[in-house]
DNA sequence: ATATAAAATGAAGCCGGTTCCATAAAGAGA
DNA sequence: TCTCTTTATGGAACCGGCTTCATTTTATAT
């Protein structure tokens, strides 16, 4: 007498008349079963909505099928969009993913690298997270190379000092330029650059080639039109009526991300500054709420889909033995929409 | 000789010479172990480093602290809020997440479905999820049936014809209420309504009140007035456009959720009628993004954390043999921003 | 010091699959 | 019909923990 809602190989084998192990093959496919034998097999299964528990299979096998998302927001539509298509693709080869959600807490971090690495994920896809108070970077990239020799860790537009996991990166030195040529090719020249946080990848290499063009005299700033204002809307709310306060204004502004360009956007509204009007703005990321906001924003597209996809794939393809670069690096593209218009067409 | 990297508990007994019982009995303190040689065997542990294995302790617990959350789009803030909570408390009480996202897909919900069951997660917290083509909503309800007999799913917001499975939502009809009196409060008589499929329970509540206001005559509205455009910004978008198309206008509309208020603000301002000088909009589910919008949208929130906990909650509580109720009902709280002003003051 | 109860520990089986190895059955060639 | 391969199948160990039960050790009371 089995218990009809946990059915295990044993009770296919047995009721089918034949051992555990030809069950398996045919569970499995691995080896050769005759066909009448099978047909039996299956039919046993069928009867009892037989399903093999995931868990003893991953024991043996020492394969779980699962990877592990760490990210720091998932309500970020940069993160969820990213996340949606690596699901997709982990989907299609069977993966299921367990999603990690830190908001930014190193502590949330560390506990669920942990948890990853207990519940023996094939491989771990890490975008954001930074040190903090409760963590320096070198006990960080202590931890990750512990866990390295076992797990696979691939870091979405990320870098660690002395962490040498897999890689895959827009390459945002190049998307930046486009942004800042296609400014250069509407005629403006006065522009500033808002948001961002020094010391963290994205903001260092884009200050850096900002500076290139001042430097080369493409471009005109000055030290107050450059300024650091974090990753959110609130940032480039704040720092465009910080911009505001002062006597010259630039024609263009470039931001870190679309949502300090989504913030700048809000701030005009209110103060009714006409945009792109009286100033033109393009941001970085080509978040769809870019489209949702009035003007639709100007932005640079990072190629999600390979980003994602290519993480994924390369997990999968390390358990199959496959052997990998450590660095992708993938393209962007300029996305032209309302937030930005001529110089000459300036009011 | 170990391999370094895949130490058991049959090494570390080795190595702190007892056995694996007192190893398992130091792991889970479900024993007393004299304190000499716990500190022993704790020496040993931290000396490799040892992280049990959670496949084999899942499996011979019977609970892997996991949790399967079924949602159609994580993209979506709505979700996406409600997820981030039901993390965080998961993570309080040392769950995992399986974030299984369907796109609305329901091949895709049946193939997650089936593999949380395989992975034997301790409960399954499922967000929409309709009918389509491929299948009926009885074979899903079937499908529901079989698997409520090992997992408990608790359903978020939703409801499923004959499958008596574990429910906390929203009192979306006492919501949708506030909804209409703060209207009425105002001064509005002439109200549309815009949005949603008729069909699905959220709509059909809300269809149902606003029937009951007009018959008691306190809303006065025209059949134009209300429009089945579903649940996205496009759907509000087109709805607002179709509504201009006529002669007579309401004062106020009442949208069936934030994402439609988004889409007739939206097209709103391309047209150039002004919110709320000339029409007054709220909207139900109360997403970040109706702060980002201007004007920000007037809304109903839902209790979000309180819906998420008590899912979670429930799921954890019924693995430690607790009963509980099948339906938990959440308040709501309406929201005043922008979008809405009374009649004497409109333009 | 001795009987007795309590605390600490170990041995072995179990959770539910997979897989290696050996044996049995079936098919091929002489 | 009788070997010689192939193909099918079964047995048993193993993956890495947990847990029951029995046994040893230690503490308490007499």
């Amino acid at each position: 007498m089995k218990d009809e809602n946990n059915i295990t190989v044993y009770d296919i084998a047995d009721e089918a008349g034949v051992s555990v192990s030809t069950v398996s093959r045919v569970l499995n496919n691995s080896a050769p079963v005759k066909e009448k034998t099978r047909a039996r097999v299956i039919k046993v299964m069928d009867k009892y909505n037989f399903q093999p528990n995931a868990l003893a299979r991953s024991l043996s096998k020492k394969q779980t099928k699962t990877i592990g998302f760490i990210l720091p927001d998932i309500t970020n539509p940069f993160f969820s969009e990213v996340y949606v298509k690596a699901e997709r693709v982990a989907l299609d080869l069977g993966y299921s993913i367990f999603l990690s959600n830190t908001m930014n807490d190193s502590e949330v971090e560390s506990i669920y690298l942990k948890t990853l690495v207990e519940k023996q994920v094939d491989g771990i896809i890490f975008m954001g997270g930074r040190a903090n108070e409760t963590r320096t970077d070198a006990a960080f990239a202590e931890e990750m190379k512990v866990i390295m020799k076992k797990t696979p860790i691939v870091m979405i537009n990320g870098e660690m000092e002395g962490v040498d996991c897999y890689r895959v990166k827009t390459d945002e030195a190049d998307g930046f330029r486009k942004g800042l040529n296609y400014l250069l090719s509407l005629g403006h020249k006065e522009i500033a650059l808002i948001g961002g946080i020094n010391g963290i990848t994205s903001t260092d290499i884009k200050l850096d080639i900002f500076g290139q063009y001042v430097e080369s005299a493409q471009i005109e700033t000055k030290a107050e039109w450059i300024i650091e204002s974090g990753y959110s809307i609130e940032g480039g709310y704040e720092a465009l009526k910080q911009l505001l306060s002062l006597a010259d204004l630039p024609t263009a502004i470039i931001a870190i991300n679309d949502f300090i360009a989504i913030g700048v956007i809000k701030a005009a509204k209110e103060i009714g500054l006409q945009i792109p009007q009286e100033v033109s703005i393009i941001g970085f990321d080509n978040i769809y709420l870019t489209t949702i906001v009035l003007p639709a924003i100007t932005t640079i597209s990072h190629n999600y889909q390979e980003l994602a996809a290519k993480a994924v794939n390369i997990i999968d393809g390390i358990n199959n033995n496959q052997v990998y670069e450590k660095e992708h690096f993938f393209d962007s593209e300029l996305i032209i929409r309302e937030s930005s218009i001529g110089l000459m067409n300036m009011e």
